[in-house]
Parts: structure tokens; C-alpha cells; sequence
DNA sequence: TATACATATGAATATATGCTCATATGTTCA
DNA sequence: TGAACATATGAGCATATATTCATATGTATA
């Protein structure tokens, strides 16, 4: 049970945090970051999204303090900026799993 | 870490699954359903949104599995239909909360 | 230095989504 | 029975969203 008042701004906060996860190409570059640092071209070939999609999603992702780029060189590091990700995608996995 | 393989059509489930989340007015009436079985007009009084736009959402949280109505004369009681939504969105609320 | 590589981003487009309005259906009760 | 109430739903509309395409920027390397 929600036991504090929820405020009609914290319900939109809400909805905008479960919209990161409501993408299926978001999903899976945050999947793949959980097993580690990866660069945009790794994303890419990992997931088979094309280098644009994969960009605007990350730009998005980082907007939204989900993950963190590193610039190095000629690459982009990213990585998980949030330690509740994965709990929650577990969490929502398992519950998918049982249906 | 995820243990196990993940497939691609596992990850629209997913984001449908978030989809549902993704929507202050579905939150809204979720969060009412925490508390208890509700009419759709208790559902409206209690978030101030139209009985149409109630109802709509409601017809999608039905799609979803999410809740349950049970017609009993002129109304309709909704409740939940998932144990997972109460973790699901208290977790998430403590954690845009510490933001 | 010229070329290839890595990434980001704006514009255009297609599709999805949520709301309102109107209305249909069914129930209660005077 | 007729009026008021409770709910559901289709159509139309406005907005949001995700992708592609083109291109800009910066880096490495032959």
C-alpha cells in the first residue's frame, strides 16, 4: 500500500520514467548495458538498430539520467547511469516470464 | 545481471508491459485501485478526469490484465488483477522520489 | 592531408496515443 | 413507463513518438 500522498506533478514524473522503458529498442540498449560499457557502433551490431535510431535513443536515455556517455577518442562509452534499472527490468522480466 | 537469453519478441512484451505505466491517467486510477475496489465514477471523482477517459483507460488496463471489473447492476467495481503493480510502482516512486 | 570511421542531430514522415464529443446500452426507481 | 444514472465505445482530432535519410562534426590513419 502507497502509504504518503502521491502529488498530481510526481504522477507525470512517474509516467515519464516508465515511458524509458516502454521502447523496445530502448529496452535492449539497456539490456546490453547491463553487461557492461558498450560504444554505439557495439550497440548496433549487438542489437541490429541502425547507428541513427540507436543515437537518438541514446540521447534520449541521457536526457532522462538513464545512462552516461564517455567521449573518448573517436568513441562514445556508454554505460548505466541508475542502479535501479536493473532491478526493475528483472523485476518486470520475471513477471512477463509467468504469464 | 540478466542470467538468461532474452528474445526479441520478449522485448515488446516488455515495453507493452511499461506502456501501461506510461500514462499519468492509468497511473492515476491504478494508484486509486491500490486502495481498494472502485466504481469508474468513485475513479472519476477521485482524479478529476472525464468519465470517457476513464473508461477508455480502464478498457486498456483490461486488455492488459492489469485489472478486473465485475459488472453488479448499474456499476462496475475494478480492482487489480496483477500482485506486481504495488512493487512495481512503489519501487519506481521511492526512486524518482530520491532524485 | 585525404579518407574512412564514430557519433550526433535536424527534418520529414508514418504511426500511435489520449482526449473529447456524441451516443448506445443497460439499470434503477419514482 | 419514463427519467436519471452508470458505463462503454466509436469517430475525429491533436499531439507525441520512432524511424529513416541526409548531413555535420570530430578523430584516426594510410
Amino acid at each position: 500500500m502507497t502509504k504518503f500522498e502521491i502529488k498530481d506533478e510526481d504522477y507525470f514524473e512517474l509516467a515519464d520514467f516508465f515511458s524509458a522503458f516502454s521502447d523496445s529498442t530502448r529496452l535492449k540498449i539497456l539490456v546490453n548495458l547491463l553487461k557492461g560499457e558498450k560504444t554505439v557502433t557495439e550497440i548496433c551490431n549487438l542489437t541490429g538498430i541502425s547507428q541513427s535510431a540507436i543515437s537518438h535513443q541514446l540521447t534520449k536515455l541521457r536526457i532522462m539520467k538513464l545512462v552516461k556517455g564517455t567521449k573518448s577518442g573517436k568513441f562514445t562509452y556508454y554505460t548505466l547511469d541508475d542502479e535501479h534499472i536493473e532491478t526493475i527490468i528483472n523485476y518486470s522480466l520475471a513477471h512477463i516470464m509467468e504469464l
